[in-house]
DNA sequence: CTTGCGACCTGTTGGC
DNA sequence: TGCCAACAGGTCGCAA
C-alpha cells in the first residue's frame, strides 16, 4: 500500500523510534518474507545497532553495523513498536526484540513485503545487489527535471498511468498519486505517452515533484489500512482530488468522477479536467 | 525492448 | 440477509 510519501514517514518515524537501539533477537512465523538464508538472518542480527535509516523509491534501507536491511512493505506491509507481553497478532510475521525491552513487529496481511540482508554497510553494494539498482530518478531528487522521463515517455506508447507506476521511468509513484498527478497534470491518464507535448512532459514531472512533496509533508495518505507505525494515519487524504471519487462531483467542476481500469489498476479522473485528446490530425484536416 | 496479464496472499466490499 | 466475485496503496516472471 505505501508509496513513496508513506515510505518516508515510516523512515523518519523509526529513526526517531528505534535509532541506536540494538537487536536483542529476532524471530519469525512465516518465513518466506525473508529473502535471505534465515539461520544468517538471526545470528548475523543479534547483537547490531541500527545506525542510518535510508530511503529509495519505495525500499526502506536500515544500515546496522556490519549489514543493511532492505525491506520493501509492497502492498500491506506495516511495522508496530510493542512490548513483548503484546500477544502477537495473526499477520505479525517478523519480530525485532531491542535492547530496551520493547519490540519492532513487522505485519503484513498479505504477506507480499520482503526483507533482504546485504551484508555491507555501504550503500553503493547494498543498491548494486539488489532490485534498487533498476529505478528510476525519484520527482524530489535534487535536479530532477521533464528531461529524466523525456526519453523513456517518448518510447512508449503506453498510458501515462502505466508509464508513472514504472519504477524503472520514474520512482516512487503509486496508484493513489498516478491519479493525483494526472488531474493536476489536466492529462486523461489513458494518454499514450508518445502523444505527450514537450510542455505537457514538463507539466507531468513538477505536478509529481508538488504532489509527492505535499504529500510527505501531510505524513502520506490514509485511505484504507496504511498507518505510519503505531497507528498514525497520514492526513493526504483530505487533499485527494480524484482518487477513491467515483461518482462524486469534481472538486473543480462538478462533473461526476469517473473509474475505469487502466492495466489492471483501478483509476479514477475527471473526464471535462482530463480530456482525452481526440487522436487525430486525420480529423482535425477535415 | 515494450506490453499485458497472471501470480503471489488475505480480508473486505459491493452487487445481485 | 447471504453469497461470491471483484478489489485493495506492488512487483515479478513470462509469453508474444
Amino acid at each position: 500500500m505505501p508509496e513513496l510519501p508513506e515510505v518516508e514517514t515510516i523512515r523518519r518515524t523509526l529513526m526517531r523510534l528505534i535509532g541506536l537501539r540494538k537487536i536483542t533477537n529476532a524471530a519469525w512465523t512465516y518465513e518466506p518474507i525473508l529473502k535471505t538464508d534465515s539461520e544468517k538472518f538471526k545470528t548475523v542480527l543479534i547483537g547490531q545497532t541500527f545506525r542510518e535509516f535510508e530511503r529509495r523509491g519505495k525500499f526502506l534501507i536500515f544500515q546496522l553495523d556490519t549489514v543493511s536491511l532492505v525491506i520493501h512493505l509492497r502492498m500491506e506491509g506495516k511495522f508496530f513498536i510493542k512490548d513483548p507481553s503484546c500477544p502477537l497478532l495473526k499477520h505479525e510475521h517478523v519480530v525485532f526484540t531491542l535492547d530496551n525491552d520493547s519490540e519492532l513487529r513487522y505485519h503484513d496481511t498479505r504477506k507480499f513485503g520482503s526483507m533482504h540482508l546485504i551484508e555491507s554497510t555501504c550503500l553503493h553494494e547494498v543498491v548494486r545487489n539488489t532490485p534498487i539498482s533498476k529505478l528510476a530518478k525519484e520527482p524530489i531528487d535534487e535536479g530532477f527535471s521533464y528531461k529524466d522521463i523525456l526519453t523513456p515517455l517518448q518510447r512508449r506508447s503506453s498510458a501515462i498511468k502505466t508509464a508513472l507506476l514504472d519504477q524503472t521511468v520514474i520512482s516512487g509513484i503509486g496508484n493513489i498519486y498516478a491519479d493525483e498527478i494526472c488531474f493536476l497534470s489536466a492529462l486523461h491518464p489513458q494518454t499514450p505517452c508518445n502523444r505527450l507535448t514537450m510542455e505537457e512532459i514538463m507539466r507531468l514531472s513538477e505536478n509529481s515533484k508538488i504532489v509527492l512533496t505535499k504529500a510527505i509533508d501531510l505524513g502520506g495518505t490514509t485511505i484504507r489500512t496504511y498507518e505510519s507505525v503505531d497507528g498514525v494515519h497520514g492526513r493526504f487524504q483530505h487533499e485527494l482530488m480524484v482518487h477513491g471519487r467515483k461518482n462524486q462531483p469534481c472538486r473543480i467542476c462538478e462533473t461526476t468522477v469517473k473509474k475505469i481500469v487502466i492495466n489492471g489498476r483501478g483509476t479514477y479522473f475527471c473526464e471535462k479536467c482530463q480530456p482525452l485528446k481526440t487522436i487525430d490530425v486525420e480529423k482535425n484536416m477535415k
